[in-house]
DNA sequence: GTCTATAACTAGATAGAC
DNA sequence: GTCTATCTAGTTATAGAC
């Protein structure tokens, strides 16, 4: 099935998808952008070949080089977007707010808030990793520089709330930190935007398990 | 670099790390499934090739085959044996203490716990999930099969625990689930063993925080 | 900006000798 | 149980016509 009779890098568009052809340069390609980065999400960056993100925007793979130079090129923009959005995001809240419980639940709400705009983004970040990591050269060393400076900012809130008394002394940051960061993250794994759940309302269980416990009764000792 | 006149599924194994080539043949294949669970935790499943566990192997890609039929069949290996292991674990936590948080608390025990053994497994479902899911056929249906057990024993402890009263009867159970399942697996991640913390220090730091949670001071309304 | 045609290469898998 | 040799199919990427 699909059968064409060229086993090279075309297959006429026929009935593809033709979107929007109408509008900038630059939101044609980040349309581009985007259809590839569902598609990564769904089957894995490397599943996915050039001519699935082409006949997914209604062009031949030929015709997507004359927007960008390599595959790699896209993931990278997909994941760009997204890092410099939510460090973005995260300064903000940083210099909106000293307090560092608030601080801290708004840096929450805000992982979680990423989850509908940048829900492709994340997934390719986290199920294609290991791999873009692996690969020979330095391209993709700013996933970690990101993935420091984003450390860093939580750290920071987490100790001084244990400064400060707002957060119990005797659990350790960085544990602390990763799971936070783990479990906001991960949840694009089943979360599904219109779904029973909202990000809201997952923020707020969050916070509410996280911050107070599940337990019920006295505190700990 | 690493230039060889084929290019086909050969290369001389030369100076390869023909490692224990004693033992049954079930040890044997053991052997190799676990080689090929490391090269595919580490690099993603479909950027390892054939070529590089037999490499590893001490063997050529085509000796693979007459212990594989196909790369497939080796992911699969992989991810039956951990999930086996689990399933198997959960069901004698379940048999073995009736108590709701006693049980739930032995079951994260039991999950950080599966890090160690089965690190490079749970970073390939983790990873490589989605694109093994994608694939035609029904071969790995059996993850979502096990991933419903497994959901079934979490689900019945946290909703028991809330009727008797050792949990906050206002979260939601599923949402708790997702969220406690997602934070020990995804542990693998950043986990290395031998590392700063090991699995009893981070599962007892879990319970810590999810039980009693992060906020000092008076309990939730 | 897209298509045609193809280069250059790499993948998983097989058949049969040893 | 391993190696030799090879097939088939699919991949990214390029050059130049339109």
């Amino acid at each position: 099935m699909n059968q064409r009779k060229d086993s090279g890098g075309t297959a006429a568009p026929v009935k593809a998808k033709r979107a929007a052809a109408t509008g900038s340069p630059s939101e044609r390609r980040e349309h581009l952008v985007k259809l590839a980065a569902e598609l990564f999400a769904r089957k894995g960056f490397q599943a996915t070949t050039v001519r699935e993100i082409a006949l997914e925007a209604g062009i031949l793979s030929g015709s997507l080089y004359h927007h960008f130079d390599s595959k790699e090129t896209i993931v990278d923009e997909v994941l760009r977007t997204f890092l410099e959005d939510v460090t973005a995001r995260y300064r903000a809240a940083l210099a909106s707010e000293d307090d560092p419980r608030a601080v801290l639940s708004e840096m929450v709400r805000i992982g979680f808030g990423t989850l509908e705009v940048h829900r492709a983004a994340i997934t390719v970040m986290q199920n294609d990793w290991n791999y873009l990591r692996s690969l020979p050269g330095d391209r993709f060393d700013y996933l970690v520089r990101a993935e420091d400076e984003i450390e860093r900012m939580w750290m920071e809130q987490i100790k001084r709330g244990q400064a400060v008394g707002q957060f119990r002394a005797d659990v350790d940051p960085k544990l602390t930190y990763r799971m936070m960061r783990d479990t906001i993250w991960v949840t694009v794994r089943w979360f599904r935007p219109n779904g029973r759940l909202d990000t809201t309302t997952i923020a707020d269980h969050f916070v509410k398990v996280v911050f107070d416990g599940l337990a019920t009764g006295r505190r700990h000792s």
